[in-house]
DNA sequence: GGCAATCATCGAACCGGTTCGATTTTCGAG
DNA sequence: CTCGAAAATCGAACCGGTTCGATGATTGCC
């Protein structure tokens, strides 16, 4: 069932179906029924492709993910389909592309296809070459996480530095004299991951501005490595009191070691960081953390988008975002002593 | 840069380029040269709107996945990155589709508007609206689960009742007597949620042929039911002894839950189920139960739709998977007394 | 050397929409 | 009743590829 089959059938022309449809043109009232009822019987829809070929544009966002190897975290999920829903919502489609480092096809076949008018980059690297790529080609694009020139592109990210400080500030204030910062893997920060390097960053000015003794350790994103990683630091460090995390894979490894080291939180330990709310809270106890909000840095990205592709010219816009932290039941004050 | 471009500074026909580029007729060394060291300078990419048009396919396929609503659950995430993979190594490219129930417009406009050549549909349930539009749009898919008349479709599935009897008669083998499965949500059981229909059913045959006391109890997809579902278990039934899971979303509570009754796994208590070996390893300890192979079944489910794409008249095609039990450290004898 | 078969290439039609300029119809004002 | 403007509709071009039939250039064979 094609344009020409229905315009046929109601007696008119290709363009006027088309016009009645899309409202482009004035069509007399008695011509529209005449065409709806003849779509309302047969059934008809655009050919999207045909559509998007004499448009010049496809009504379709890409979205680029991480690779299916990484292993997707709860909050990157969530983000994914929160990103479809509002696509959805303005009537676009969203096309997946997994995609880590430098080339590979899928990027590429969506990137350079004119498949989609514009693209989602998540996780990007302070320095990534897919942002290079797609600069040089003029496809619209937003990032997720801001690369060096923040001015100079189209951005959504959470203020991991600031909301860091405020953790560290918070530990500070609860009278924690030795803190450690669980950071992601070793990988993800050797490589430029924006929040690590900026959650680092933050975390060391912070506690030196307050004085206190702090150290950093990275841990890979899954519970075994949590529980290793926690260990360590109850070797090397023991007067440690206080921990501020952004590494939500790693929490439930967490909570394992603390329950087998006997330590009772808040009470001998307190525990805080950037973690999604939903984790937060099936914690044992509830931890005080900043949330990530997922689905509200998704809509954002996709209105941000549709924006530029409606004006490409604009000036770019970003969004930092600085959740709340959340007091729960995780952090106290230090035990005298 | 279009084919016609390419064609003007290789000083040759639109055609000759297309023939070039796609092998489908013979050009001589020399043109393809030619050809090739224009697009080489130039860069070009075929527009995929125009192919998509011209040649009546999209080289595209349609994921539908549930709704941001319904939190999507660790397996799930792990298996839309799989397919995502899978098609790009088809070079293929996946449309990402929410959709719960009977309409909605992005189902809608991926399924009617030729945007893809073929749909996999997760979480199916064993009467669902969206098969029977699928089918009679004639649009080629697969399902992941299976519907009332397996032998008509084509799909991809676990066997939650060969596995969840499995489970059954190894704890029965372990002397266990009283036992329980903790289904997914009541909600999902009413809707005919396949797994969750078929492990019931399973569990409590298995169970009467073995002469087991058995229970089964509906469980949110969250922690926090997950604490609540095992409490009420061990207030209602303080006899059970053994537990078969398919929620794995609930786990971490059930863990919590029986922490806090004091009950060790395996000696007081024994826990098996569907999970996937990523969360049983991150149990502590790690469960004896079976995978659930996400990324084997997203490369079948695309494997099946590609052939189905290829000749839509050939014989329905399903996989039915049956992964092994791996045994861990969470079932044990039953205490006698 | 002439004729047929083969190879390389071209031009045109087609996929199914959108859009622009032109044409026909309708209607009100003079 | 006529004329002109506005409203409704039409036809054709276009988006950028693929594909088919036709044409011209080579080559092989007798």
């Amino acid at each position: 069932m094609n344009i020409g089959e229905i315009a046929r059938r109601a007696g008119v022309s290709r363009s006027t179906v088309s016009y009645a449809l899309s409202g482009k043109r004035p069509v007399s009232a008695a011509t529209v029924r005449r065409i709806n009822d003849v779509i309302a019987e047969l059934g008809f829809r655009p050919n999207a492709s045909a559509r998007a070929l004499a448009e010049g544009r496809t009504r379709t966002l890409g979205l680029v993910i991480p690779p299916a190897s990484t292993r997707l975290t709860d909050v990157q999920l969530s983000f994914v389909a929160s990103v479809v829903e509002a696509a959805a919502a303005h009537d676009h489609d969203v096309l997946l592309s997994p995609s880590g480092g430098d080339h590979d096809r899928s990027f590429d076949r969506v990137v350079t296809g004119r498949r989609v008018d514009g693209v989602i980059l998540m996780e990007i690297l302070l320095h990534d070459p897919r942002v290079e790529r797609l600069t040089s080609t003029g496809l619209p694009f937003v990032t997720i996480g801001h690369v060096a020139d923040p001015a100079a592109s189209w951005w959504v990210d959470v203020d991991y530095g600031g909301l860091i400080s405020r953790c560290v500030r918070h530990l500070a204030d609860l009278g924690h004299r030795d803190i450690v910062l669980v950071n992601r893997s070793a990988e993800l920060v050797a490589s430029g991951y924006g929040p690590a390097v900026r959650a680092t960053a933050a975390f060391l000015r912070t506690a030196a501005e307050c004085g206190l003794i702090a150290h950093d350790v990275c841990c890979s994103d899954d519970p075994a490595a949590g529980v290793a990683c926690f260990e360590q630091i109850r070797a090397d460090w023991p007067e440690v009191t206080a921990a501020v995390t952004i590494n939500e894979a790693a929490l439930p490894g967490v909570q394992r070691a603390l329950h087998a080291a006997r330590l009772d939180v808040p009470r001998d330990f307190s525990l805080t960081g950037v973690i999604a709310d939903r984790l937060a809270e099936d914690f044992h106890p509830p931890l005080t953390a900043a949330d990530v909000p997922a689905g509200q840095m998704a809509r954002l990205a996709v209105d941000l988008l549709l924006e530029q592709i409606a004006d490409p010219a604009a000036t770019p816009r970003h969004a930092l975002l600085a959740p709340s932290i959340t007091l729960r039941s995780s952090t106290g004050a230090r035990r005298s002593g």
